[in-house]
DNA sequence: TGTACATCAGTGAACGCGCGTTCACTGATGTAC
DNA sequence: TGTACATCAGTGAACGCGCGTTCACTGATGTAC
């Protein structure tokens, strides 16, 4: 016991961010974009690792198993779409727009819809979340709240605190059923809607 | 040739509605609940034809493939849904609301969330819609358009007619996002935040 | 400084299971004459 | 009306493939002395 501690402590001393950590992240990052990509069932342990430069063989070596994989990846995702999300917004404030209405023609911009692999994990995967394992629910719960947050940092501060629910629902909602409709003028029109149902009441 | 169509006509002229048509039936009613409940990937051909009271060897004799089941189920599912629906609405106009009022709180009704295996299969899946084969994709379209629809029908008519996509939006986003947070104090936020919404905006 | 040994990260073959799909066969029902 | 035959709906065993997981092994790196 006192020499599995010995070794631990001294596993990542001689490289600089640590050979294994490295690999690690990369297979993460892999599987996040899997994951909003195809979905949960859309993780493939060979690919994932093919992806990360690696065999599928010593994915053990990195995650108990599968699900802690999918649970480490939809946290990653939720920390990428948020950073990426705040620098599109604050883009469009320098451009001029207010913080709520920023926010909103990011999340719901046609950039976003087309390209799940790097989006929100919510809108993505959302539906499926109440079917994973328990550990995968409880990550997910996680990065719901992540989004509530998100959109409480941009809503106007007057209003109700649980708007940030509403608001959430129609974001989320709104980019599945564009997604689901593909490249269509039903598509458009959903976002459209969605947009101007959100900037028309909450816009200040 | 017309030996097969001879054949064909007279296939069901002896049974009231027909054995074979009466199998078909159980399958697709035991796949849309399936289908509601687990996602696509939680309609297995055997388990469907168990339910069906058949074994899953006589399954292709019904069907050209699982997909082609997953096509008839999703539709099925939205003509039950919406039938449940509209019963469920006329009860609480006889109790005084409007029509608008009355479709929100029957479509954000606790039991809705709950029973997502009798509910609306746009909620249950359009995140997994745009992952399915292109004829699963093709009827996921029809259903929510089917939806659209059922949203019209009980909007005040001086809206714009693209409100019922937001209002869509609105609807299976937050049905998603509390199905996704379980039974907590969260998930009846949601619920209530997007029924509180939806009414103060467009309730008439 | 050099040598022997231990550990680490990763490899690739193999296992086991689930599940969609196929197929030869069966009992029941209907049809021809 | 009865007999022989055809068809229908369904059965159950088996096939093939994907995929999560395991495991004995390897080359590289680090450590003890």
């Amino acid at each position: 016991m006192m020499t599995v501690i010995w070794t631990l402590e001294h596993t990542h001393v001689n490289e600089p961010a640590g050979r294994k950590a490295m690999s690690h992240e990369r297979i993460v990052q892999a599987a996040s974009r899997d994951l909003r990509r195809a979905g949960f069932k859309g993780v493939n342990v060979v690919d994932v690792m093919r992806t990360a430069g690696l065999t599928h063989g010593g994915f053990y070596a990195h995650f108990d198993s599968r699900d802690a994989l999918l649970a480490e990846a939809i946290e990653r995702a939720s920390e990428n779409a948020a950073n990426a999300i705040k620098t599109e917004v604050k883009g469009l404030q320098d451009a001029g727009l207010s913080p709520f209405r920023a926010f909103v023609e990011a999340y719901l911009s046609a950039a976003h819809v087309q390209d799940c692999e790097s989006g929100c994990p919510v809108a993505a995967l959302c539906g499926d979340m109440p079917l994973q394992a328990a550990k995968v629910v409880d990550t997910s719960r996680r990065v719901i709240a992540n989004l509530r947050r998100l959109v409480l940092q941009f809503l106007p501060p007057d209003l109700p605190r649980d708007t940030a629910w509403s608001v959430a629902s129609m974001l989320i909602g709104a980019v599945q059923l564009a997604r689901a409709l593909g490249d269509t003028s039903q598509a458009r029109a959903v976002i459209a809607a969605a947009k101007r149902d959100l900037l028309e009441r909450y816009d200040r």
